[in-house]
DNA sequence: CTGAAAGCGCTTACAG
DNA sequence: CTGAAAGCGCTTACAG
């Protein structure tokens, strides 16, 4: 029905031969910019009814230097992206918020490198007018060269990078400090900490709460990165702590997922949770709740984080300066069975 | 640090002064259209990273008429579209597809009729080469002025439009009709149907597979459509249709959420699933195993939905015809404990 | 209130 | 292999 190149589309111009009037003119009135005679105005609405005409957003682009339109860039596999509710929640509250401004927000999921070059050249080559970033390793290369333009960007959680950038997260130490904390203060003295993979932020983090909230009691011994952050790798790390054959009553785990392993591994083990180990976890996912005994956790506020960072976009469009500062959002600990006392 | 309008950015034309040619040989070798000499692509290369050149792409985009992305269009609250894992599905089926052919995805969430308003004017001004269009309502605005537009789109499920659109979408009549004769091919006689709401597609073409497959034993009084895809509306559609009195024994659910209500209901009223009453659903979506009984119901192949509309865009963008055809996707029926026989 | 003109940053025949 | 020129479809001072 449709071929790929159909007729031309109706441009101002042609507008303004029908409507008998400049092009000048007939872009004045479509932006409101300037007033416009009554009978101009209704010359130019009856010819673009008659030519079927719509703005070109590209050439207006070209000249306003804007597009209205702020990408929300994910770096992670989909699967995994729709999967994690806080991410998504993040993405939902921007969308909302971008919105409410009259910004569109372009969600864009990265799933293989080159999809992370095209994407650098598109946002670079100011096809949005700013970047949100989203689940970024640390040493990114898609952050470090939207970095490097001058594209705004803004990132939850704060990749390690050669250069700056502003970001918006939850307070990753401060929570994994507090829940180990909770731990040290029920009574466990022995905690063990299963952190997750290298490189990542929160992962950077969490670990460095833990570090800090134990002070002088830090054993690197009883510390260990998973491979990576699911259930399995969680339970592996477990084992692998077991068998180091020190005695441990308590486990920090950098995730839900990864507590849900340990936890698996803890009783495959023969020993019970939280009588003989208590186990915490991160994130409050459907995990925490799903998992027997119930998990104690950090509960983010992504909705908050997506809000905030969307805000700030839209202040620094809007023209205030974008400071280079890392915004941290509170969380609030979730106290469950698998840390319940004398049980 | 960065402010909104910082140095201006090196355009080809810098690059062509420090290189000492003129731009129209930049913009040949970095489109590598035509042989450009050593010589020549020796000093564009070092221009390029001296004046630290990044293409514009909306100028590029202006005069090749093409973005080389398109747009994944959901119409429907965000934290509905992240919950329903078959639009993730689609959506991340869509997004691998484009993105090996090098085209870029970009999701958006419409969540309000203003952003409905500026996703119109920004898709058929041009800002993407095509849309792939999903969960619109009957007599939808956006779908409707998106069709009317030169830009070519293909919807999931095809909205009832006076203008027509090529569409990708589950086999909704057949599985309908497929899961209806089950239950009556199980002996069951007398069956309700708890349709979709009203302007969806979807509800439409399920309900019309539940007729075909009652034929002549079709009584409307029967058949009541649910307020909106919940498991409130479920339970209180459920709750009327045992209110008429009339006898049932089997209940033919347009979502799996509906029928969760609709056992719900039956269960409340003093009845058993499925030994009085057997309930099916569709989607398989995760409530189908979370509930007891674990439910009988149709599982569609999202992955294939968004895989088959991404595939037709692209075919299209790439110089064939787009079709104005309805390409249905097969599903399968899953029997689980809610239809048992003789349970 | 409005027109002529310049320009946004590219690409692409057209000659050479 | 390369340059000059035109043009993609808009917006916006600048005059009037």
């Amino acid at each position: 029905m449709t071929t790929p190149n159909p007729k031309r589309r109706a441009t101002v111009h042609d507008v303004a031969r029908v409507a008998g009037i400049s092009h000048a003119t007939v872009s004045r009135y479509l932006n409101k910019r300037a007033y416009v005679s009554q009978a101009s105005a209704e010359a130019i609405e009856a010819a673009i009814r008659s030519v079927n005409y719509t703005p070109n957003r590209t050439a207006r682009s070209l000249v306003t230097q804007s597009t209205r339109a702020v990408a929300f860039v994910v770096r992670e596999y989909s699967e995994f992206f729709f999967a994690d509710s806080n991410l998504s929640a993040m993405a939902a509250a921007a969308n909302k918020t971008l919105s409410a401004e009259g910004y569109q927000m372009l969600l864009v999921i990265i799933e293989s490198d080159e999809a992370a070059e095209r994407i650098v050249d598109l946002i670079i080559g100011g096809f949005v007018d700013g970047a949100l970033l989203v689940a970024m390793r640390d040493d990114d290369p898609v952050a470090e060269a939207i970095a490097r333009s001058t594209i705004p960007a803004i990132t939850a959680s704060a990749p390690e990078l050669p250069v700056g950038l502003p970001s918006v997260d939850t307070d990753n130490a401060g929570g994994s400090r507090a829940i180990t904390r909770l731990l040290a203060d029920s009574g466990r003295t022995r905690l063990a900490e299963i952190a997750g993979p290298a490189p990542m932020p929160a992962a950077r983090l969490r670990h460095d709460g833990f570090v800090e909230a134990r002070g002088a009691a830090y054993e690197p011994s009883l510390s260990i990165a998973a491979a990576e952050w699911s259930v399995e790798a969680g339970a592996a790390a477990m084992r692998e702590l077991l068998e180091r054959g020190e005695p441990i009553d308590g486990v920090v785990a950098a995730s839900d997922a990864l507590a849900a392993g340990a936890i698996d591994a803890i009783h495959a083990a023969g020993l019970t949770v939280p009588a003989d180990i208590a186990v915490v976890g991160f994130d409050d996912s459907p995990w925490a709740t799903r998992i027997r005994p119930t998990l104690t956790t950090v509960r983010q506020d992504p909705g908050a984080t997506g809000r905030r960072m969307a805000e700030r976009m839209m202040a620094h469009l809007g023209g205030e300066a974008l400071d280079d500062v890392a915004e941290v959002i509170p969380n609030v600990i979730v106290e469950r069975e698998s840390t319940a006392p004398g049980a």
